[in-house]
DNA sequence: TATTAGCACCTGTTAATTCTAAGTGCTAAT
DNA sequence: ATTAGCACTTAGAATTAACAGGTGCTAATA
């Protein structure tokens, strides 16, 4: 590809994302000094190439998934954001000390709002957590609220109410047991634990054992059912995508989302900062685009990605994750220094 | 109206809801065991008393919403759940000691999954809560959890990193003087005490004072901004409905759905058991019906709401809602003779 | 008097047809 | 290497025709 080839092609994918129409050649005789007859021939050769494609023998050309890769790899030009968007990432620089998981969540609120895409977290499953401390926190003589912590600083809390034949007494006591006990227990192997090293505690001690046992069981129960740490923002986003105009379509791209299983997929193991995966490149969903980087903050690492359709406006969600990123690492430093 | 044409009207709304397509004379002919003429003059009557429409001259007929109302209050028929619905419902009458949070939510979810229509559920806004007590809870020497409980059962952690130059001990110290002094104040309210009765105290008795006083208002913070207790199970399942087949319009509903102002408009003031708001009856939006019902769970009160298309399955929605009812009543008796 | 058969009439839907706009590739001339 | 010119292609919009499914009304019927 000589030079105005590779013009060509960014004029192409940048004008196609921005208008969602095939684009002919009159459309850039101006820009280009030439006749039509011209990027006519250059179109022939990017096609040939594989970086164009038509929907129909005459209609004007569209980017392919190689083309876009071609563009997102050598053409695209960094952008800088303007100032609304800045104003709307301002309230991650002024917020101070907030947990690493509030963090990442204020990001993909703000990413989404910011890219009009879909925004996705992914952190360890909570299963791979490590149980840090267990609390019971009394609310009043029947009532009580149940605080788990993990080393990878999830946080959660349920709360019960007692019957009135166990005592809040116990359950506290208990509570210090589980602790000694369990304290450094990856999440999924609590169940058993409870189960057989814990059971036969409480059932020597107490003679309501079966519902303080439950309230233990119930407490890490959210943990290992859903595992949590993911979390997807924006998901209707889509919606307002003009290529989607299929509503079977989105609606099952609205599903994925919506399902645990699928969101995982998007996981990868790469470590470069900011990757894309292009339609059929990724594994989540061949019509949409993933945009991926990694984070790793207060010792929880993950990866935070952006769901968008593949005519996705690059520079924009590259310059918002440059931001983030920068963010993240300086953030990820503090949180370091003081461990 | 007479018996038959009482009969016909009902025919003609569950015949509708089944088939989402126009009703024509022929298609009733054999259960009522007379010719297509009869049944169109009967029609004719049914539509000069507004219950029925017709989309255009020489089309079926389909219900109005005068006629789906008429069917609502005289004509239904109360069903029976099947036994993979009731097995659906089954967990909820198993887990014990769930919070009244908690066990909202769970049946929203197991509403939105029998119905599959979208499930909402208003409680009081967090900022009418009153504060029931505030604890802070080391997980290291660096790092603490900030536990928030109002009166109304609603529990918040929140998770804080502190900079080397605060000491854990003084954070402790003020807690105390939190809960001594801001116990019973509404939430609302906190914002307003925060800064004039405890920050003059905190000044005076810690140096790093601004960032300890940040840490107790950021445990609040969540409270006070997004008003929480509303919660929305379901958004897009309106996907999944026929007769929304312009994309545009789902659009406009499911970000409705998202905004917390317009789903406050589903509430209204009336205490019948089970009240049904359909099409233009509803403030929310004049495409759906709205199938709403209160409860009232630890001290707790609050509306449960079914948001479905005016097509919907009445039957079924109610008798959900009965059970539903019936199981929140126990438990909220259970939680009444506890406190 | 309530029901019905028959008929003229209406409209949405579908398929077939035509027309146009926008674009292409190729050839020959510049 | 570029361009003008031309034949050719296709999607999409507009038009038409045929048809299916319904209606209301009238007159006959039980």
């Amino acid at each position: 590809m000589d030079e105005r080839q590779e013009k060509l092609l960014k004029e192409i994918v940048e004008c196609y994302i921005k208008e969602i129409k095939p684009i002919g050649s009159k459309h850039l005789c101006d820009k280009f000094q030439c006749s039509s007859a011209t990027i006519r021939n250059e179109m022939a050769t990017l096609e040939r190439l594989g970086y164009i494609e038509k929907n129909h023998i005459s209609s004007g050309r569209i980017p392919s998934e190689a083309g876009y890769k071609y563009y997102v790899e050598n053409l695209m030009e960094p952008e800088k954001l303007d100032k609304s968007d800045m104003l709307k990432l301002e309230p991650l620089f002024t917020t101070r000390n907030l947990a690493a998981s509030d963090a990442i969540e204020k990001c993909l609120e703000i990413i989404s709002d910011i890219t009009n895409y879909t925004s996705v977290s992914l952190g360890k499953k909570s299963s791979e957590n490590v149980l840090r401390q267990i609390n019971i926190i009394p609310l009043d003589d029947r009532r009580l609220v149940a605080l788990v912590c993990t080393d990878k600083g999830i946080v959660k809390n349920k709360q019960f109410t007692l019957s009135s034949d166990i005592n809040m007494i116990e359950v506290v006591k208990i509570s210090e047991i589980v602790n000694k006990m369990l304290v450094g227990t990856p999440i999924s192997l609590i169940a058993d634990r409870l189960e057989y090293d814990i059971k036969p505690i409480i059932s020597r001690q107490v003679e309501q054992y079966e519902a303080v046992y439950g309230i233990f069981y119930d407490a890490f129960h959210d943990f290992l059912n859903n595992s949590e740490n993911i979390h997807v923002v924006g998901k209707s986003k889509m919606l307002n995508q003009p290529e989607y105009h299929d509503i079977e379509e989105i609606s099952k791209l609205i599903s994925k989302l919506e399902d645990e299983e699928q969101v995982r997929k998007i996981e990868k193991k790469d470590n470069r900062d900011i990757s894309i995966y292009i339609g059929k490149d990724n594994d989540f969903d061949e019509n949409v685009t993933v945009v991926k980087t990694s984070y790793s903050l207060g010792g929880e690492e993950g990866t935070i990605a952006i769901i968008g359709p593949k005519r996705m406006e690059y520079n924009r969600v590259v310059a918002v994750l440059n931001i983030l990123n920068k963010w993240l690492e300086e953030k990820g430093d503090e949180n370091g220094r003081r461990d």
